[in-house]
DNA sequence: GTGGATATCCAAAGCGCTTTGAGAGGAAAT
DNA sequence: ATTTCCTCTCAAAGCGCTTTGGATATCCAC
C-alpha cells in the first residue's frame, strides 16, 4: 500500500528524479507529465517520507517548543491556548510542531537537544525570565527562534513578541487612581516571569506619578490558578485597612479573587473595583463574570498565530516579518470598576 | 561543532559501526572501547541526527497526535491537561510528541498524513463518537494507537483506556435519588462525543430503576465552557418546575451553573444539588468551590500518562500492557449535595 | 599446531528522498 | 548541414544513521 518515490517512478516509467522535481514544481518538467505525475500521486496514495526528506533537505517542516512539565507542576491553561493560536496557523502550512516535555530544570539541556536532533527548523520559548539564559543559548545554536513575552537584561537583539505588559497595568492602575482608589492589591503571576515584573512595574509607575507608593504587604506572586486568587484576595480583605481595588494578572486569578470579595459580602464595582488581564481564554469570559469585568485585553492564540506565521515564514523563506513586535493590550471597562467608596 | 557518527568515529579512530553498537549497547564491543566512546560524546556533543536515525530504523521516538483545531473552535483545557499526563511520562523515555492540528472535517487525512509520514511510531486518538470510522481507518493502516475514551458500536477489539462513565454517571445520579431528589437536570458535554452518551445513559439507568424517567426538557449538551453551564443552568431554572438537583459534566460547566444559581438566589446543597465530574484540573478544584462541589473524580493527567507509558511500551517492544483499560472514576461527596428541599 | 569458538572490529549496503551535472532530442539560428 | 540553445529527462551522489556479513585476532582444547 505504501508506495515510495522509486516504485512510484517505476509505475510511471520515469526517473525519480523527474517524479521529485514534477512534485516540487520545479519548472523544468513537462505541464502533462507533471498531470500524470499528480494523478498517480493521486491515485497510489503516495506520500514522501519526511524523515527522508528531512535527511536531504535539512528542513524538518516542523517547530518546536518545550513544555515545561514535572511531576508537581501543574499543566497551564494559558499554554493550551497559545498552542491552539499555534496550531491554527501552523495547520495552514502543513506544519507540525514537536512538544518536547521537559523538567524546568532541566530546560537547557533539552533545548541543545532538540537543536540537535534535525527534527525541528525553529524553536519557540515563552516564560521568560530575567536575564534568560535560553536567548544566548540559542543564538550560539544558530537555530532561528522567536520568543514570547521578553527577558530583563541581557542581549536585545533577539525575535520576540510580547505585550506591553508595563503598559497595560499603568493603564489599568491610572484608571483605578481617577476613580479615587488609594489601596490598590495586585494579586501577579510568579515573581520570578519577567512579564510579572513588567506588570508590577506598570502599577509601580502610574502609583508613582501620582505621588503613592506601592505598598508590597498588597502584593502577592503566584502560579495563575484560582485558588491562588482566592486565598490571596481573602489575606488582603484580613487586613485592617483592606484594598479598594485589585488588580490580577490573569481571568483565573480574578475567579478566585472574585470568589473571595462575594464570600466575604462586598458588592464588585462598588465596594471594591477589579480588573484582571484578559488572554482571551474561550473558557472564562470576562464578560461573563457574574459582574462583568473590566480587563485589559490581548488574545494569547492570536499572538500563537502570529509567531507561528514568523516562524514559518522564516523557514520557508517566505515573508518578511519585525524581529521585534510589541503588541498593545487594550484596556476594556465593564461594571467591575467603579469609584472608590465614600466618594 | 556539531558532529556526526562519521566524524567522531575518525576522532576516535574506529569505524562507524563501532561507535554505532558501543551507543546503542550491543554486546560484541569491548567494555574500554565503550567507554572511550562514551567519553569523546560528551566532549564532543554529538547527538544523533534522529531523522537520519530514523530512516535507517523505522523508529521515530515520537508519538503523534492529531490536534482538533479550527478559527472557531475553542481550544479544550482538557485537551492541555490530558498533554500534560502525557509529556510527564514521555520525557522519561526521551520521547516527544508530532502535534498535528487539524480541522475536525479533516482528521482522517490528517491522520493518513501522519501515519505514512513515518514520522511518528505510533497514535493517540480522543474525542470519540459513535462508530468512530478512525478506529476501522487506523487498523487498516497497521500502525499501533491507543484510544483516550471508547467507541460505540463498531468493532471492539482495540486498544483503549476509558472510564466508566456510564457507571459514574450512574452513581451520581443514585446518590441524588437518595437524598429525595427527583427532577435531576444534566448538563452534558457535546451530544455527539461517546462520554457524553455514556454519561448519559448513567443518568437514565438510575432513574429508570428508581422508576423515572429522563425528562429530555433537562438535558442539555454544550461544549465545556463556563458560560454554557451557566446558560443551561439559567434556562433550567426559569421553567416552571425546575430541577432540585443538576449533574455536570466538569467542574467548568459547574462553573458556570454555580454562578447562575447563585444569581438566582438558591443556595448550593440545600435548594439545589451539585454534582460535577471532575477532571482533576488544577486550576479549578472542586473544593475550591464556594460551596465544595461533590464530584465523580477521575484525574485526566493520569490517564494521559497512562496512555503514554502503553504506546512508549509498545513502542519499544518493553512492557506488557493490557489492551483495553476502563477505570472507575471516585465519587466524593462534599458539601454540594444534600436532601431534597421540603423533605 | 590445528580446528573451532570467542571476542572485536570493519566495509559496505541500504533507508527514501533531493539535487547536481549531464545527456538526448528538437527547434531555431547561422 | 552545422551550431546554438532550449526543454525535458536521467544516473548517481549524498544526507547520517543502522545492520548484515564478513574479517582479523585471540584463546582454548585436542
Amino acid at each position: 500500500m505504501a508506495v515510495n518515490l522509486k516504485q512510484l517512478a517505476e509505475i510511471l516509467g520515469l526517473s525519480q528524479t523527474t517524479v521529485s522535481r514534477a512534485l516540487n514544481g520545479y519548472p523544468e518538467v513537462n505541464a502533462e507529465t507533471r498531470q500524470r505525475v499528480l494523478q498517480a500521486v493521486r491515485e497510489t496514495g503516495y506520500r514522501p517520507n519526511r524523515a527522508a526528506q528531512r535527511l536531504a533537505t535539512g528542513k524538518a517542516y516542523s517547530i518546536g517548543l518545550v513544555m515545561p512539565i514535572a511531576p508537581g507542576i501543574d499543566s497551564d491553561i494559558h499554554f493550551g491556548e497559545f498552542l491552539a493560536g499555534l496550531a491554527e496557523e501552523s495547520v495552514k502550512h502543513d506544519f507540525h510542531f514537536v512538544l518536547n516535555p521537559s523538567a524546568p530544570d532541566d530546560e537547557e539541556a533539552t533545548f541543545r537537544r532538540l537543536a540537535a536532533s534535525g527534527n525541528v527548523d525553529a524553536l519557540f520559548l515563552a516564560y521568560m525570565r530575567p536575564n534568560d539564559p535560553r536567548i544566548p543559548m540559542l543564538k550560539a545554536l544558530s537555530i532561528p527562534f522567536v520568543v514570547h513575552g521578553r527577558s530583563i537584561g541581557g542581549p536585545r537583539d533577539y525575535p520576540f513578541l510580547d505585550i506591553d505588559n508595563t503598559q497595560a497595568f499603568y493603564d489599568a492602575t491610572k484608571l483605578l487612581l481617577q476613580l479615587g482608589h488609594h489601596r490598590i492589591a495586585l494579586i501577579n503571576g510568579p515573581d520570578y516571569l519577567a512579564f510579572s515584573i513588567r506588570r508590577k512595574k506598570g502599577v509601580t509607575r502610574a502609583l508613582e506619578e501620582w505621588g503613592l507608593g506601592v505598598d508590597e504587604e498588597l502584593v502577592h506572586h503566584s502560579v495563575m490558578a484560582d485558588e491562588y486568587g482566592y486565598r490571596s484576595m481573602q489575606h488582603f480583605l484580613e487586613r485592617p485597612n483592606p484594598p479598594t481595588a485589585v488588580l490580577c494578572s490573569s481571568t483565573v486569578l480574578a475567579l478566585g479573587a472574585v470568589r473571595a470579595i462575594n464570600r466575604a459580602g462586598l458588592a464588585i464595582g462598588s465596594d471594591i473595583s477589579v480588573i484582571a488581564h484578559d488572554d482571551v481564554l474561550p473558557m472564562l469570559k470576562p464578560e461573563n463574570f457574574s459582574v462583568p469585568l473590566t480587563t485589559t485585553r490581548s488574545s494569547l492564540r492570536a499572538a500563537g498565530a502570529r509567531i507561528a506565521t514568523r516562524l514559518i515564514g522564516g523557514i520557508i523563506g517566505r515573508g518578511d516579518y519585525p524581529e521585534q513586535e510589541l503588541w498593545r493590550a487594550e484596556l476594556i471597562v465593564r461594571a467591575s470598576t467603579g469609584p472608590a467608596p465614600g466618594r
